[in-house]
DNA sequence: AAATATAAAGATATAAAACTCTTTTTATTT
DNA sequence: AAATAAAAAGAGTTTTATATCTTTATATTT
């Protein structure tokens, strides 16, 4: 479905989501680590949600990456576009250039209401709203 | 969603259900054509899917491929799996390795019914069904 | 039976994705 | 102000997916 970037931006997202605050800046390895991601990979993949401001980032002693409030409002949706782009948004399940309302595939209107709850999943989802369910201790992130 | 792989592989399944029988089979070269796709590249994937029974073949002169009555019945979602695996039915939406029922991701449950309906259109659409869509005109497969 | 046309198999090439290392820049702390 | 710790940037490397080419095997046709 995702990416393999993509997959980490989001646990990374996610990450820093719970634990880091504008004062409790994480830094990569940290993050690595606790998402169960390679170091110098994910750190390339936070380089760039900071270039795209998804995520703040501090240099030098003390520092590293956080969320700011503005920034938990972020969705799934969101990390995934900067990522992977919007290939999710406009691309045919069977892969056709010409697929689309007039010229639709045989199963263009099936999945045309799949992909839009899909995208509902995705949009609604923000960060805030995983914590939140995650304080309930029903769901979880953990990878091994 | 798919390899580039697979979506030839549909692509070039769907042009046999439309145009083969056992008396006319059709080569490599004119599928290639027919789903626009790389003549060497598609070749590999109609021996994996020959190997793996999906699709009929014969070679010398008048040779090529194509599907039998039995064929037909094939579903999107067996071509899927051939060709990727099953993926599908089995990861994460955002790529936990442990994420299930007892243990699931904070969107779990949401993407499960989602993951649901999309394995249905899957299932469900085999290619006579396909065949019959597209002898209405309302439907194609045009790539360019 | 020979010639031919086709798929199958094997080997190679290219491109993209995933991952790593090294150097540079810059906040922070001392 | 100097030392330091961290991200940023740049430049690889490795692996996987995509694509191509060559040779071999085998039905069919002549």
């Amino acid at each position: 479905m995702f990416s393999k970037s993509c997959e980490y931006a989001i646990k990374a997202m996610l990450f820093l989501a719970q634990k880091s605050t504008h004062e409790n800046r994480i830094g990569v390895k940290v993050i690595a680590k606790g998402i169960d991601a390679p170091e110098y990979f994910i750190a390339k993949i936070l380089q760039d949600l900071s270039k795209k401001k998804l995520v703040n980032s501090v240099k030098g002693p003390n520092g590293g990456f956080y969320l700011d409030n503005l920034s938990l409002k972020t969705s799934i949706a969101d990390i995934v576009v900067a990522i992977d782009g919007d290939s999710i948004y406009k691309n045919c399940i069977i892969g056709l250039k010409l697929c689309s309302e007039i010229n639709p595939c045989p199963v263009h209107f099936e999945y045309k209401e799949i992909k839009k709850s899909l995208i509902s999943l995705l949009e609604e989802n923000t960060l805030t709203n995983f914590n939140e369910k995650m304080i309930t201790g029903k769901f979880s992130l953990k990878n091994s």
